[in-house]
DNA sequence: ACCATACTACGAAAAAAGTCGTAGTTTTCT
DNA sequence: AGAAAACTACGACTTTTTTCGTAGTATGGT
C-alpha cells in the first residue's frame, strides 16, 4: 500500500502545523494569535497560508461555521521524519551519529530522556 | 568578544559548503564537477552562487591564480550547530531528544557510532 | 435598523532563491 | 599565430515563498 506523498511544508507552513499539532483544531484567528506573538505578521497572511495549505491538502478545514475550522492533515511524526531526511542529508551531509551528538551536546537534555534515548540505544544493539 | 554573526546560508549554498568542507579549498570547475554528479545544473550557475557566497563571506577567495580557489569561511560545527538550533525549533518544536530517537531509530547507525553516542551520555550523566 | 467588527476570497506585489546566457579575457594546443 | 577551450563577470529571467491590501459578506451589539 503505497502511501500518497505529501509536499514538503515550506517554513511559514511548519509554524502553522506546529502550532496546530500542539493545540488541535484551531481557527485562523487563534493560530493567527499565536503567531504574532512570537513576530510580526499581519492576519491575512496567516489566512492565506492557512488556505493554501489546505488547498495542498496540508490542511483539513470545516467551512460548517462561519469561522473555519482547520486540523493539521499530515502525521506530526511523519513529517518531522521527511524533514529529518532531508536535513541530514543538506545539512550533515548524512551522518545521522554527527548530528545527534551535536544535539545532545548543545541542548539541555533531562535526565529522563537520556535514559529513554539509552533504552532505544540498547534495543538498536540487540536486534542483529 | 562577540563573534559576529553569518548569515543562514541557503540550500544550494550548503551543498557547496558541504563540498568544501570534505576536499577542502577547491576552485569553481572542482565543486561544479561534483555537484553535477548528483545533479543536473550548469556552471555559470555554480560559479554564481560561489560568487555570492564569496561576497556574502560565506567562503574565501584567492584568486591570485586565474582559477580562483575557494574555502569555506565558516566552520562546519559551528554552521552545523546552528542550522540544528533553528532546525530543531522549527521542526521538533525544540526537543532535542524527540529529534534524537527519531534520528537513531530511522538511520542505520554503525555499532562505532552507537558507542560514540553512549559515552557522550555517560559523559553528560556524571558532570551534575 | 445601523454601525462597528470579524471573516473569507482573491489578486497581486515583494522578497528570496536559483538558474543561466552572453560577453570578454586568458590560457592551451597544434 | 590562430583556433579552441576554460574562466570570470554580470545582468536578467524564473520559480518559489511570503506578505498584504481591498472588496465583499456575515455577525453582534445597541
Amino acid at each position: 500500500m503505497m502511501k500518497r506523498p505529501f509536499s514538503k511544508p515550506t517554513e511559514a507552513e511548519l509554524e502553522i502545523l506546529q502550532i496546530l499539532w500542539q493545540y488541535g483544531p484551531a481557527t485562523v484567528r487563534q493560530v493567527h494569535d499565536r503567531l504574532a506573538d512570537s513576530r510580526e505578521i499581519g492576519y491575512t497572511t496567516t489566512l492565506k497560508n492557512m488556505q493554501n495549505m489546505a488547498q495542498k491538502e496540508l490542511l483539513h478545514r470545516d467551512d460548517t461555521q462561519r469561522s473555519h475550522v482547520y486540523t493539521a492533515a499530515i502525521r506530526q511524526e511523519d513529517t518531522q521524519r521527511m524533514l529529518l531526511d532531508r536535513f541530514l542529508a543538506t545539512a550533515f551531509g548524512g551522518s545521522a551519529s554527527r548530528l545527534v551528538m551535536q544535539a545532545l551536546g548543545h541542548q539541555k537534555t533531562t535526565p529522563e530522556e537520556l535514559e529513554q534515548i539509552k533504552d532505544l540505544i540498547r534495543h538498536l544493539e540487540n536486534q542483529k
